[in-house]
RNA sequence: GGCCCGUUCGUCUAUCGGUUAGGACACCAGGUUUUCAACCUGGGAAGAGGGGUUCGACUCCCCUACGGGCUGCCA
């Protein structure tokens, strides 16, 4: 059982979305379940854009949780029940301590060149004692020796118990803190393995702490490393892209995501290409490394291409529609999506990305008259026209399959004297307006005999140019 | 400041005391080719630095440097 617990503060980080996906691989894979929790709990800063970003975040990504996302907000009424349940185990005290009693405590201490550790002085006063003032519920954690995290990635970490504060569980308005709700709600829910960023490390500690203090199972700590920007600095904003959100603008395949994902900060042998299935069976925890890794948009883009040369014509079909209704760009007509499938076979090896696709596709999507660039109509010299002018009749006449095209070009370009490239440039300038574009028999075969002698006819009469 | 974690080609990584330190992306060169891409062949490229332990360290220990995290009545 395996959780994925964002804060709703913004969009999916690209960092957690690999959190999210270790977790689902890790559960999936052994026949486990994922949730999902909501991590709310701070009103001032989530927001309900914010829960739904990473749901479709998440979906996009592919990755499905158990049931419904949990609102941690939701179950503060269990989160204060426990905190009383540790009061009355005597792990637990009211502190009746006031913020500036604490600033000044620790400014104390810091002035004394000490760790600056909150000593509550309510930890062992007599109850008879208490005023009949608003208190927050701290736990009575140990003060000496030191607790044991047993991390499946970070291996057996020690903590000091003088670095950890008596933390609070319950704020004296009645509120849970963080730190409980974590816990009580991985418990209730039967988290088994916590899969998280390392930056909870140290928190893992104190998380403990509550476990031993309700006499609940610790589960599997693995505490995996933060993803870090192209020049190993903390990723931000000025790297590009944080939120995954603009990984779905930027045309990837949610499988190609997954499997670039998966492989940063993993590895199994040698295998860079592979899918879901190949990517739960063989995913652990122990694999997992210990240093941050880098983004590397390059090797995203290549395995990016990689799995749009390999998947299905159909479901690329539906993610690129998917893609182009993310981007705001209009979906593909009944017509275009009849034509782009032909073309797919002829453009899937050649886009890294789905704008890629859809660039490479504009001779087939493209709808007369042709607007040619101005190396297009450069190609398109006089003496060109003349070879253009021979060729279109043939081709009229020509059995419309990719062999009798073949003979029909070479046989006119060998009447010049000339190789296949000298007449292929105008041909493809006339098929597509560009220098650049697949190959001009697979543009023909796509777009077929009547179009494509129309656009001869048309590129006949295209303006000279100087 | 204190505590915790980390450091193998430019990047992601393999290695888990004995290897010519392997692969992938990227890069460079050549080939193929109707353009681009793809593809094929070849090439350069790494154990942060310093001490130990050991017959032998990238692998174990210590120190330094650098990077990251935590140190809240934030999550």
């Amino acid at each position: 059982m395996t959780r994925f617990a964002p804060s709703p503060t913004g969009y999916l980080h690209i960092g957690g979305a690999r959190t999210a996906l270790f977790n689902w691989l890790y559960a999936r894979g052994r026949g486990g379940k994922f949730l999902l929790r909501i991590e709310d709990t701070d009103r001032e800063r989530s927001t309900p854009e914010a829960t739904a970003a990473i749901l479709q975040g998440l979906r996009w990504l592919g990755l499905d949780w158990d049931g419904e996302a949990v609102s941690q907000f939701a179950r503060a009424p269990r989160h204060a029940e426990v905190a009383h349940e540790m009061l009355a185990r005597g792990r637990a005290y009211k502190c009746f301590a006031t913020a500036a009693e604490i600033d000044a405590f620790r400014e104390a201490e810091k002035a004394a060149g000490r760790y600056p550790v909150f000593q509550s002085p309510w930890r062992d006063a007599d109850p008879a004692s208490h005023p009949d003032a608003p208190y927050a519920i701290r736990m009575k954690a140990p003060r000496d020796g030191e607790t044991l995290i047993c991390d499946a990635v970070q291996g057996t970490v020690k903590v000091r118990n003088d670095q950890l504060d008596d933390m609070i569980v319950l704020r004296s308005d009645g509120t849970p803190v963080y730190m409980l709700a974590v816990v009580v709600d991985d418990h209730d829910m039967g988290v088994t393995h916590v899969i998280r960023g390392d930056d909870h490390l140290n928190n893992a500690a104190r998380q403990q702490m509550v476990y031993d203090a309700m006499g609940w199972e610790v589960p599997v700590w693995a505490h995996i490393p933060l993803i870090h920007g192209p020049d190993g600095k903390k990723l931000s904003k000025r790297h590009g892209a944080v939120g995954l959100h603009e990984y779905q603008a930027l045309g990837y395949p949610a499988q190609a995501m997954r499997n670039y994902l998966c492989r940063l900060g993993w590895a199994h042998g040698d295998a860079e290409f592979f899918g879901d299935a190949e990517a739960m069976e063989w995913f652990d925890l122990a694999g997992i490394g210990r240093a941050p890794a880098r983004l590397d948009f390059k090797k995203l883009e290549n395995l990016s291409g990689q799995h749009i040369a390999a998947m299905a014509d159909a479901a690329l079909l539906h993610e690129l529609q998917a893609y182009l209704e993310a981007v705001g760009q209009p979906k593909l007509s009944p017509h275009q999506h009849d034509l782009m499938t032909r073309a797919m076979p002829s453009l899937k090896d050649r886009a890294k990305t789905f704008p890629e696709l859809v660039e490479k596709a504009a001779f087939a999507l493209a709808s007369r008259p042709l607007v040619p660039d101005a190396k297009a109509r450069a190609a398109m010299d006089a003496v060109s026209r003349g070879i253009l002018n021979e060729l279109t009749p043939r081709l009229r006449d020509a059995s419309w399959e990719r062999e009798a095209l073949e003979a029909e070009v070479t046989q006119v370009a060998a009447g010049h004297g000339l190789g296949m490239g000298k007449i292929a440039a105008p041909l493809r300038a006339a098929l597509s307006g560009r220098t650049v574009s697949p190959s001009v028999f697979d543009m023909m075969l796509v777009i077929g005999r009547d179009e494509t002698l129309a656009r001869l006819a048309e590129a006949a009469v295209w303006p000279e140019t100087a």
